[in-house]
DNA sequence: TTGATTGCAAAGCATTTGCATGCTA
DNA sequence: TAGCATGCAAATGCTTTGCAATCAA
């Protein structure tokens, strides 16, 4: 069922060198592991991954996808992302591009997007505190198109006119 | 120990309000908790308060810390924060406008920051896509001055120059 | 009096760790 | 062969829940 990895060769390769930097050994469960996980899209749980892990090799066991994604992380191939919810998930670069998140909490989509201006920003701000930034976290949480137009038919009566766009306050 | 509650009148008056709508009620312990956790700064964790309330009043259980953290966030008197490790802090309002987190990743230090110019991007982000903001949360994670400086001293050779600013990946 | 609140202990979760066995290099 | 990797079960750490006793309204 998995595709050939040379669909993911350089990913492939990156992970290889990691590990033989790190003196690490190359496994058939870390490269199916990579290889599952850089076929899905948007973000995943280690259990999520698991489970997609499970349905090729019933005998890879969780504890050694936590322990991949984790090296995945190390490796610069997976991202951790903390979408609020106690849990902790992963994305991967390929085919993606940097970006932030705009959060639905009322169906929980999530919505990507960019600003280079706001990036920009960032560093700026890093800048004047004397700070060198390796990361950054960019949550917008709300009511997306969809869940904002139930809300506003369930309350009170809806004008025709679009929401105002507001930031009451902020998490984080 | 604890100063007159007065010092909070209109927290303390809030939270009344809120619990009154709510059909709730007035404790004792509720009152120590928002008390102690007013003259508290920065982020604190459930633990981190549950241990100054227990100074002023051993009884008070971890639950109802927990418990009343949540009803106070309820109350628009504290806020989430997830600084990146499991944990969740909270933070309040007093003498705090709304900002967001620079996070050390060497010493755990945090920088309180605000951009007018972020907030703004960031409220027109949403709008682009139809979303309704309502919380937001930005972390830039680094090295703060004292580290970086570390950092160069401990890796190669620092020339004099300011190292420069540059955000490489994102967590989220 | 009624039903919300409390504190304890137990339960839940996601994640990590200990350890004997298995497998790369 | 040496010692990293694996998978299981047990342990951890934070947070939530069940429940009898307590207390505010």
């Amino acid at each position: 069922m998995v595709k050939p990895n040379q669909e993911f060769k350089e990913e492939m390769a990156l992970f290889q060198e990691h590990i033989k930097r790190a003196g690490l050994r190359r496994t058939a469960q870390r490269e199916l592991i990579l290889t599952v996980f850089l076929k899905t899209e948007d973000h995943l749980s280690s259990e999520d991954l698991y489970w997609l892990v499970q349905k090729e090799d019933p005998n890879v066991g969780q504890t050694t996808v936590y322990r991949t994604l984790k090296l995945l992380t190390d490796a610069g191939l997976a991202r951790e992302v903390r979408l609020g919810d106690g849990r902790t998930y992963y994305e991967h670069h390929f085919d993606h591009e940097h970006h932030d998140h705009m959060i639905c909490t009322e169906c929980g989509e999530v919505i990507e997007f960019f600003s280079e201006e706001i990036e920009m920003l960032q560093d700026q701000m890093a800048e004047q505190f004397g700070f060198t930034p390796t990361h950054h976290s960019l949550r917008i949480l709300g009511l997306c198109k969809v869940c904002d137009r139930k809300e506003l038919k369930t309350s009170s009566a809806a004008s025709g006119a679009q929401p105002r766009v507001r930031v009451k306050t902020t998490l984080n």
